[in-house]
DNA sequence: GCCCTTGTAGACACCCCTGTCTAGACAGGC
DNA sequence: GCCTGTCTAGACAGGGGTGTCTACAAGGGC
């Protein structure tokens, strides 16, 4: 991991063309993913990329290990958070999926819609499907739930986020944080403990709009 | 709606164009929808296209529309639809969700990612939305529940078979019956009530795998 | 039997994309 | 000051894609 020079006449690096390979991957989709773009955006020409790679296939291939590598983790990590209700620990899950911090919404869906269509794709996808909602049915099952109960409840939480998320609602973070009481109803099948929601307030006061 | 006369040499109808575009627009997203291709699978010049079609832009309103005037109703429809008890009646909308002859899930799927990316689509898809949730939700409002708390059920119910949907989970039919009872539970917030998954267990011993 | 509408074929102009190859610019080691 | 390794430009070959235009085939109306 020593520092590589990188010599004064570069004028794209390696790093350069795979966070704009990144950007146009979330905005685009992997079909939008296209050499001669990307060259005419870093104002360089297009037979530099392959000096970098050896096609554009790599660059999709390294674009998805990135992925794999931070937005699962996020998620399992504050499934394993200590909480002192079950209402509080389903909100640990649910900022981490509405935090940009935390979680990359966008990419997740970019790497999402690209697995419906290919097949190697896909199968990372659903490996991580299933660690993520085993690590959320593991919290559940902390807080008392039986086996089947916590898993169900498990995928409603996460697949229910996930068409959220996908539809993109346009809805006040106050609007938002006025359901969350039933929201954790719903999930956990408890009322809401007070203070339960105390963290995820405290991140949409810090301004957080979406 | 007279029956129209089609001459003997033709090969190819406006409605095959559409059908042939309509599995692509399923199978490979907006994107693969291209007349060159859509020509040779039908046997076919690509001229002839233009002949019924103005552009590849009509075609693709054609297919918006179709969309828009089969799924959206057919959910509304079975939220609407009586049932004895609230738990009946979220199985009534999950087996339209669930049901292939009933709902056209892959190209629910290809019409939301194809509107994540044009926004008149995107207006087309957030109205379909809408108008689904406030159906459940008006069907939670029937049994009692108040209005924001059916809305949060429903927006629950609808969200997470998006979610769901999306995963394409490949679990066996009667794993998923024998969770069916938690998930009317966390749905509903009040336990399973005999009966509540006949019409769900009948639909799935038809023999549908999925 | 002719014409006219319907539907198709093939060529043309134009645009965008990938991957390869050659030539050369530029800095640093020696 | 030359050589070498790093990086880039530009040209080339090859593959698709959209629209348009002209010619033409094949029935039905008259």
């Amino acid at each position: 991991m020593g520092a590589v020079t990188i010599p004064s006449h570069t004028k794209a690096t390696r790093e350069d063309w795979l966070a704009a390979a990144m950007e146009v991957l979330i905005s685009g989709g992997e079909e939008q993913v296209k050499v001669l773009p990307l060259a005419d955006h870093l104002g360089v020409s297009r037979s530099s990329f392959y000096w970098y790679f050896n096609s554009r296939r790599e660059l999709l291939d390294q674009l998805l290990a990135h992925w794999r590598a931070t937005n699962t983790s996020a998620i399992i990590a504050h499934a394993d958070l200590g909480a002192p209700t079950i209402g509080a620990a389903v909100c640990n899950v649910w900022r981490a999926m509405i935090d940009p911090e935390i979680f990359h919404n966008p990419l997740d869906f970019a790497v999402r819609e690209w697995g419906r269509r290919a097949a190697p794709v896909r199968r990372v996808v659903e490996q991580s499907d299933t660690a993520r909602i085993e690590a959320i049915a593991a919290m559940f099952a902390r807080f008392g739930y039986g086996e089947t109960e916590a898993l169900a409840r498990a995928r409603t939480l996460y697949y229910m986020q996930i068409g959220y998320n996908d539809a993109e609602l346009q809805e006040p973070m106050e609007d938002r944080l006025r359901m969350v009481p039933y929201y954790i109803l719903t999930f956990t099948g408890r009322p809401a403990a007070p203070g339960d929601a105390d963290l995820l307030e405290a991140f949409a006061k810090e301004g957080n709009a979406t």
